[in-house]
DNA sequence: CGACTCCTTGAGCAGCTTCAATCGATGTGG
DNA sequence: CCACATCGATTGAAGCTGCTCAAGGAGTCG
């Protein structure tokens, strides 16, 4: 879940099959759909869990922020993926959408009992799980790799779960600003439009404006992500 | 759960009542107590998932590898750790003990259902969300501090955790290598040495041989973790 | 006592950040 | 319709943090 560097996200295609839009509305804690705009604030650090949610459609972003003002992006919400775990009984990010979005709400409660409903439990549980593979696989970009690295990682997962394909090519449109990538990637905005120059002008990747990315070289962009370009594996 | 620069590691005694030993030992899989010796591996990335443990004495490391060699340290399992959470049905990282470990082993099932034991499942499940969010501060620390502010907080959190009070100060005896710490922080064994020193030097911390942590300043190694050296919050 | 491992310290360097200017797209008002 | 303001992205130049390479110290074990 999220898009977080990762090798696998199949977590809601694997239990998918199934609908909240099935179950009965019991209350108005499971709302079918929850819309957000671009921008707007679904939780607050702090606010207590009342609800998780899966993004239906549009892009959501997980933020945490330090007292002076740094910033991490923690996630980026796909469609698919199911945010607001609880930390204790509060959200531990903020959330807000960077694009226009839809949500299924589901009780907190789903994730603790399933509230008679066990596929949505395993449904939940599982993708608490691939959270933490995901999370895993974050730690060893920002630990560890370059920024070139981790700006070729970053791409390869969203062509991996997100591209269009275009004649030949797959392409993305990136929900996302600079500023939300560089501290997704622990990088400076800066550093980020110079990683994404450099793949340009290497012949890896095409820029139609600044958000659309098209890939040319898939195995160049893989083989950066994993960082060939200082010693072959 | 796990040393993850957190403020609250917690879940193991919110639910930490009960004990897996009061449970009927209904198969060998549900082993009391697994022996580790240091330097022992418990399970290797790609293993498939059959068991979680809890730490009950001793401490244990989680591991990536990249294929270049690059190592990331996920985690530090303390005593009262659930470590062993699947991605799929595999293992996500390695994990091995870095000093003599006991711990209990509960099925992989229990996460599932709990296995009759709905406290169980409880308890499992909330170490997973904990686990989820102590990453998120992982997350910040690896990409937004520096290396004083990581050596600082690892220094802070593990002196929340696990501090002997020794007179008037709280001492800790770290029991990984200042490899494994670089690899935790995602620096350099030379840099956190440095950091150490630092810390040392200007009177925040003294040292007992190169395992041994005396805390002499409480605020000012917190201030120090939260980066008010630069600019005050 | 010597070999080994881990830690510490130093010097130089590289990569990323910082600061700053420019470019391009978008939107607004005259 | 165009001038201008604004915001995000890009590019350049300089500086700093942390890395690399290297040597030496401290503790341990044979």
């Amino acid at each position: 879940m999220y898009v977080t560097i990762s090798t696998d996200h199949g977590s809601a295609s694997e239990t998918g099959g199934m609908q909240i839009a099935d179950t009965p509305l019991e209350d108005n804690l499971n709302t079918p759909t929850t819309r957000l705009r671009a921008g707007s604030y679904l939780y607050f650090e702090g606010d207590p869990v009342e609800r998780l949610y899966e993004v239906a459609s549009g892009v959501v972003r997980l933020t945490r922020l330090l007292e002076d003002g740094r910033r991490q992006v923690i996630a980026f919400g796909y469609p698919g993926d199911i945010i607001g775990f609880p930390a204790g009984d509060c959200h531990h990010t903020d959330c807000d959408a960077i694009s226009d979005a839809k949500l299924h709400a589901y009780r907190r409660s789903a994730l603790d009992t399933g509230n008679g409903d066990p596929a949505l439990h395993a449904k939940l549980l599982q993708a608490a799980l691939k959270e933490i593979s995901a999370m895993q696989d974050h730690f060893m970009m920002l630990g560890r790799k370059s920024a070139a690295e981790r700006v070729a990682s970053f791409l390869s997962v969203l062509m991996d779960r997100n591209a269009d394909h275009v004649g030949a090519y797959r392409q993305i449109t990136l929900p996302m600003s600079r500023a939300d990538i560089a501290d997704f990637l622990g990088l400076t905005i800066e550093t980020v439009s110079r990683c994404f120059t450099a793949l340009r002008k290497s012949g890896i990747i095409a820029l139609d404006g600044s958000q659309t990315v098209i890939l040319l070289d898939d195995a160049a962009l893989r083989a950066q992500s994993q960082g060939q370009m200082k010693e072959a594996a």
